[in-house]
RNA sequence: GGCGCUGUAGCUCAGUUGGUUAGAGCGCCUGCCUGUCACGCAGGAGGUCGUGGGUUCGAGUCCCAUCAGCGUCGCCA
């Protein structure tokens, strides 16, 4: 007598043939062939085929005549072969199926409002409204479910390499600068708010300080921003903070295990060591602080092929220090000239005056520059520069060159994706290294830090003599594919060295001390010298999947009006809930 | 906050120049069907065309406002 296997709808095969199997779950689809009724049974398992027979099982036959999506139910039954040649292929379970003998209802379901057993198109308002049963279908059970095991590599990986992971709390103090912080009131200190972390960065500070050496968490951030694509209000990093680093340490540990992460939860090799740029070369060669090197077209400085040009926009931005810089799109000769037209005009948009171009026709070049600029000379340099041959499009901007810059970044990734050169299944990791320790803040015209104020500058920099926007930072960002993971930094440990940063963004004496008083306290007591990283585990599940929306790798996230549409929230509160914790609201007319 | 796109059946969409009773596929309901796996076949139900106002003899279609969803820019030390 064989005993009776409860089976998730994923396991059973052939080999399981002849024993009794008890399985729960979702039907998934049904066909009722009047005489015979075939089950999929579904679980996150898998999909399980239940056969039942009115003859031999008339009572599970009337009960599966009722069956309907998205029920849920129990099936008993002996595993069998199915019949030669209708086994399904595309099953793991496909070569068997369960003979039932009884079938039992756990809980009927109403007509789902969109297709559970597929990922069929709809309208994502909606799938948001009944996430729960957006989270039955494939894509996000499969999103999901990478996303345990990317995670749990890393915990994996960083215990192995001494890291111990710990939690850092939520409830917090205002931080003066960087993105909007969300306030909690504190009904017991009427008038005081907690803040909720932008990130754990000055917890992790301290926790070296407090002696752990290496930590790291799965933290949970908030930045209360306006919306964007790809951006929600709760977001979740791998943070983590190690003492006595060098920059090679950080970069190390994390090209293990990020090289580790993609292995596990994807089985793709990642190479490493990963190739390395300085800040500068990046923005040089590819026009981006985080560019995308699945690709080349990279960009080159043409300014002194123009040198007496004819063309007077050209001549004019030479002659103010304005950069000339170059593009080589190959086969882009192919393009109509309203297509170029059109590229211009998207040119625009990026914020560029205007986007000349030269098109290496095998009849001869054709350009919206001047005949009179055009010369054999021009057209050789160029080719030479940018390695263009004929039947590819030169394409040239001129502007300042941080800007000119800006704008070839953004026009090469659009030709890279107007030509499908941006392969979601390639991984082209990169650091880029050396970056500046301020920038000028376009508002205020003042310093701000590049990354915060608590990085390290570079070796050499540490008086802080000179030009401050020359200064370099121990500063390092990881890149995947023209996204930025993850940014990090040795951090400052000396209290002196601390102050002066502050001094140098601004902040008077009593600001330091109300703000980043106990941070500077701490420093005074052995502070060893450290360093981290936070990377954006949203984006980089994203870039695994290859997907597209970041709202596609998290179970429950809000729209992009940041609301969470299942629960309806954000929501107002009931005026007793409110003078409890002493806040009055102030809610602006609306607008007539 | 600005700009763009989209709102028509439960879902995904079509709907001509403003003109009779607004359609299709899937889903749903009923019946038939013993090897299907997006089963098949036959029949049926289902619509305040997002909402409000306007133009017109007549509006799903044109205009204005508004709401919602998505995208995008500012913003994100």
């Amino acid at each position: 007598m064989n005993q009776l296997r409860r089976a998730t709808c994923g396991e059973l095969t052939s080999a399981d043939e002849g024993s009794a199997a008890l399985l729960k779950g979702w039907v998934n689809t049904t066909r009722d062939h009047g005489g015979l009724i075939f089950i999929d049974l579904r679980d996150r398992f898998g999909l399980t085929q239940v056969v039942v027979d009115p003859r031999s099982a008339p009572a599970a036959a009337e009960v599966a005549a009722s069956l309907r999506s998205e029920d849920v139910i129990a099936a008993q039954g002996l595993v069998r072969r199915r019949p030669a040649g209708t086994e399904n292929r595309k099953l793991a379970t496909g070569e068997i199926e369960i003979a039932a003998e009884s079938i039992d209802v756990l809980n009927r379901s109403k007509t789902p409002p969109f297709p559970i057993h597929d990922d069929s198109d709809v309208d994502e308002g909606l799938r948001l409204r009944y996430r729960y049963l957006d989270l039955r279908r494939p894509h996000l059970q499969r999103s999901i479910a990478l996303r345990h095991r990317a995670v749990k590599a890393v915990r994996d990986y960083l215990d192995s390499r001494g890291f111990l992971e710990i939690e850092t709390p939520m409830l917090i103090k205002q931080t003066p600068e960087g993105a909007r912080d969300f306030l909690v009131p504190s009904r017991l200190h009427a008038g005081a708010f907690y803040a909720l972390p932008q990130s754990p960065q000055l917890f992790k500070q301290l926790l070296m300080v407090g002696g752990f050496h290496r930590y790291f968490q799965i933290a949970r951030c908030f930045r209360d921003e306006d919306t964007r694509a790809d951006r929600q209000p709760e977001f979740t990093q791998i943070d983590l903070e190690m003492t006595f680093p060098t920059q090679e340490d950080v970069i190390e540990i994390m090209e293990g295990m990020l090289a580790h992460m993609f292995e596990a939860a994807l089985g793709a090799k990642v190479a490493t060591p990963f190739p390395r740029l300085s800040h500068a070369e990046a923005l040089r060669r590819f026009g981006s602080d985080k560019p995308d090197l699945r690709f080349a077209m990279e960009l080159h400085d043409v300014g002194p092929a123009f040198t007496g040009t004819e063309f007077k926009i050209f001549a004019d931005a030479l002659s103010r220090g304005n950069a000339i810089l170059a593009l080589a799109e190959t086969g882009g000769a192919s393009r109509s000239r309203r297509d170029m037209d059109a590229l211009a005009a998207l040119a625009t948009t990026f914020g560029a005056k205007g986007l000349a171009w030269i098109s290496l026709a095998p009849d001869g070049p054709k350009s919206s520059l001047p005949k009179s600029a055009l010369t054999p000379q021009l057209v050789d340099s160029l080719k030479a520069q940018t390695k263009a041959q004929e039947g590819d499009a030169i394409y040239l901007l001129a502007d300042e060159r941080s800007l000119a810059q800006a704008i070839a970044g953004k026009l090469r990734l659009h030709i890279a994706d107007e030509r499908g050169m941006r392969d979601p299944k390639q991984f082209a990791f990169c650091w880029v290294l050396d970056f500046p320790l301020f920038e000028r803040d376009e508002e205020s015209q003042g310093l701000q830090p590049a990354h915060h104020p608590f990085t390290a500058p570079a070796p050499g920099s540490e008086a802080l003599s000179g030009d401050p926007l020359q200064l370099r930072a121990q500063h390092y960002d990881v890149v995947l594919n023209g996204m930025e993971l993850g940014s990090g930094s040795i951090r400052i440990h000396d209290p002196a060295l601390q102050r002066k940063i502050f001094t140098l963004l601004g902040y008077s004496d009593d600001d330091v001390e109300r703000k980043f008083g106990f941070l500077l306290e701490a420093f005074e007591y052995g502070a060893p010298p450290h360093g981290g990283i936070a990377l954006g585990v949203d984006r980089i599940i994203l870039l695994m999947a290859g997907g597209e929306s970041i709202r596609e790798v998290i179970a429950f996230p809000k729209n992009q009006r940041f609301q969470d549409l299942m629960i309806n929230a954000p929501t107002p509160v009931e005026p007793a809930a409110l003078k409890e914790l002493h806040v009055r609201t102030d809610i602006p007319p609306p607008r007539t």
